[in-house]
DNA sequence: ACCCTGACGGTACTCCGTACCGTTCTACAG
DNA sequence: CTGTAGAACGGTACGGAGTACCGTCAGGGT
């Protein structure tokens, strides 16, 4: 028999998207869980609380990969992102039932923004000490590593990649160097002279550059 | 006579701070006014946005701002975010108040983020409507909006910057110009030929760069 | 004078969340 | 096998938020 709370879990999904989430009351859920409204409560601590999963457990697991200490701090926030992401991923069905129900009904709504908010905090605190001293970047590089995370979760869940670890990856790394670079950046315009002719020096430097691209037309200024 | 509305926000943050929030009942908050409990139902939807500011009036405010077709879409941006903070700023005292309690009442403190949450998402549809077409590009663009304000309001409230409006306008531009920009951007190297001498080109190239800087040695790699 | 509209106050109700208490099940020592 | 300590469970009672409904009253136009 499987435990309490997994069972609570159930009753109260299954009520959720038949009756709705206003509709069914804690009693209802107990009731057909087979337990006493008070172990309801025991399991979770609002009735909101049941249909996320187990926060205080990323949120560690998220923190330990963080201090892990391997690689530089951008690699362990991705290795952090990664870790987050394949939790929802490996529930399958569950996420994209609990995304069903967060984007309709506004209290779960709300109830997520607060979780996320947490990981923020968290993320915050670890690029204001790794990465800069500015407590401004720190915080744009953790709301850009939740808004990253978010949208390619929702991706998934609405079937629209099939590639959510990869897609994590490439964007959380432009988004966190994209920030981590000052904004008005200087371009370098040099000049060498030089005895040696052209023909000779622009094939070595074509495949200085890796690409061997052949010489462009300058675009016409509008 | 000041409006019921007014009397019961009064009302409402002298019992919070003296009482504390949980402590406080609707019932008390209305009596201290001098109405009825259903006065106080009639004015707000719940007992905590009697704490906050007319949303819907800020939101319309900003949307309009961004709507108004005036500037490049980031002067827009940087106009609504001028709009909402100036809201907040008008408020004064009021605003250092909110504050403490946000930060104190956890409720209260999820009750904002979901109104952060709806700036963000009008943000999100106006930044993907008229600078990028790529959702995630766009979200990007709103979350740190919305971490700016969020991070000058906050150290407008602590005292610790005097100018907000001026570090709004520096903060939202180096964020906004940082994520509009690919992340491995591009270098350019171009070579020309020309029949006329270096000595005249190269001061007018330096004239053409604005700074007339000589020539630099160049950095030698590590 | 009449009615209509809108704001107000009061009552009753549902349900969430908490505190408390008695009961039952389980593990473990004797 | 038995007694017991401790944890998990179920039931009851209560406070308070939020909703629905109704009666009252003041003002304004015809």
């Amino acid at each position: 028999m499987p435990t309490a709370r997994a069972q609570l879990v159930a009753a109260a999904f299954e009520l959720f998207e038949t009756e709705g989430y206003d509709a069914t009351t804690v009693d209802s859920i107990a009731a057909r869980a087979g337990v006493g409204r008070t172990t309801f409560f025991r399991a979770f601590k609002s009735k909101d609380e049941v249909v996320f999963p187990d926060h205080t457990r990323l949120l560690a697991g998220m923190q330990e990969r963080l201090e892990s200490g391997v690689g530089d701090p951008q690699a362990r926030a991705l290795d952090a992102a990664l870790f987050v992401i394949r939790q929802f991923l490996a529930e399958g069905d569950l996420a994209v039932h609990r995304y069903r129900l967060t984007s309709t009904v506004p209290a779960l709504r709300d109830r997520e923004l607060a979780m996320m908010s947490r990981y923020q905090r968290v993320l915050g605190r670890f690029f204001l000490a790794e990465v800069t001293g500015e407590a401004l970047a720190a915080e744009l590089l953790a709301s850009a590593w939740v808004t990253v995370h978010n949208h390619v979760l929702r991706d998934w869940m609405r079937g629209r990649t099939s590639t959510p670890e990869k897609d994590l990856t490439v964007g959380l790394d432009e988004a966190l160097t994209a920030l981590s670079r000052p904004a008005h950046e200087e371009q370098s315009i040099v000049v060498f002279r030089t005895s040696r002719p052209l023909d000779v020096v622009l094939p070595g430097l074509q495949t200085l550059l890796g690409e061997p691209v052949g010489p462009r037309k300058v675009p016409r200024r509008r």
